[in-house]
DNA sequence: GAGGCGATGACGGCAACCTGACGATCACCC
DNA sequence: GGGTGATCGTCAGGTTGCCGTCATCGCCTC
């Protein structure tokens, strides 16, 4: 799974930032400052990283420029507080590959970091390990996923689908931000999801009256359950 | 976690609003002039202001085109005492993002606040605390209650009415109180409040006449029981 | 026992949700 | 290049559950 290093001295901004990127697919570390950032840059050797220019200690440009002299070829995404041009020739001449001003959308800093990654074949969830919750089992080279013993190959997009849910097992998203987060739109019909919702679930609940996988909690959204609960649901209909 | 500035100088309308941003998942800080108002908003940079439109000591009117020609875009829902056109479109035109007219529902606040986070892609309800008092917990991602070990899964409407009991637990309100603080209404028949009331009781009292949950005050309202009076009369019953 | 307050059960409108089907698009293969 | 099948977004119709309203009944108070 790629691994991203944020560093940001905004408690703010990292955690949100991190949440994003977990809830697509990659992992995230974290570091407050130029120092504790430089270690975790050297010793995680992450798949990107994520950089504010104004950081407490050393200047962010300093930390790349030094990594870069270093021969270090990591994808950086810079921000900046200010939207100023000229930090932002200065950080591309230093060898930043993206940047972005704050203050940001957490959601288009994942785009341009997978983005990123994308650039170098890395891609965000697509790991070779599987990805696990309880008894739901997804692979994603073979997009199949296999629910107690019985597998199934899943279309692009219900496997998107499914694998988003499966990453945020427990938390219940509306048809609206299902939408922005597995499409990636902004507007459209809400009914493109529950349908998707609605295949995924012909595949894998076997009594469409009592669904197990995928729960609908009425006027909020939809829902899949943790692992705890799936193993017990399963058993119960077993 | 979110931070959302509440500034009203009813204090019943901050109370409210803050315990329903709370419940859902976000930080409240309330200020009840224009003056504590813009000194928080500066200090505490949060992620979405609700102003109201009428504030001792200077408008909130003022205080918001100050703010947004200082170049600040933080979203701001404002309130208005009177719902007149004109204010609408005077405060809109001075840079607020959404606009409620008083008496509204906490509800709706709520959410339109939750969809400008979204806006700027802060999640809220992502880390949200399940709210407890003694041997009742309630889950708001999942809208469920439960209550010694029994879990239900509530409408809407309950389970706002049960929140916002619980919220102030051991505090009686009248029929009328509570349309106002969860329905957001100043007009309606009370039978409203007593049927919801009567539906939470179906589906946690075991022996309607001697109800353990929802206490009736004759002549008074409605009253939820403290923590411990909850855990006594459970012990009780059981 | 009359009056008042709250409890109870039922009803209907309405919105949210489910379901099956259709047509467009695209990759693949003969 | 035409055929074939899979995928995906859209839509109309049906179903379910929520919720406000009402009429009736029980119980307490005086």
């Amino acid at each position: 799974m790629p691994n991203v290093l944020v560093i940001d001295d905004e408690e703010l901004v990292t955690s949100s930032v991190a949440a994003y990127l977990v809830a697509d697919g990659m992992r995230a570390d974290v570091a407050a400052d130029a120092r504790a950032g430089e270690r975790s840059w050297r010793e995680g050797r992450p798949d990107a990283v994520v950089l504010d220019v104004r950081l407490p200690g050393a200047s962010g440009l300093d930390l790349l420029r030094r990594m870069r002299l270093d021969g270090d070829r990591t994808p950086v995404v810079l921000l900046s507080g200010l939207g100023s041009v000229d930090d932002r020739i200065v950080g591309l001449e230093v060898g930043a590959d993206d940047y972005l001003a704050k203050p940001f959308s957490p959601r288009e800093l994942v785009l341009r970091v997978a983005a990123l990654l994308r650039r170098g074949d890395i891609q965000p969830g697509a790991d070779s390990h599987p990805l696990t919750v309880g008894p739901l089992t997804l692979d994603p080279t073979l997009r199949t996923a296999t629910l107690a013993g019985r597998s199934q190959t899943l279309a692009p997009r219900e496997f998107d689908l499914l694998a988003f849910l499966a990453r945020n097992a427990g938390v219940t998203f509306g048809s609206r931000e299902l939408l922005r987060r597995v499409w990636g739109w902004d507007f459209g019909d809400d009914s493109t999801v529950v349908v998707h919702v609605r295949r995924l679930r012909r595949k894998f609940e076997p009594d469409p009256s009592a669904p197990v996988l995928l729960t609908t909690v009425r006027g909020t959204g939809y829902r899949l359950g943790t692992a705890d609960e799936l193993a017990a649901a399963l058993a119960a209909t077993a």
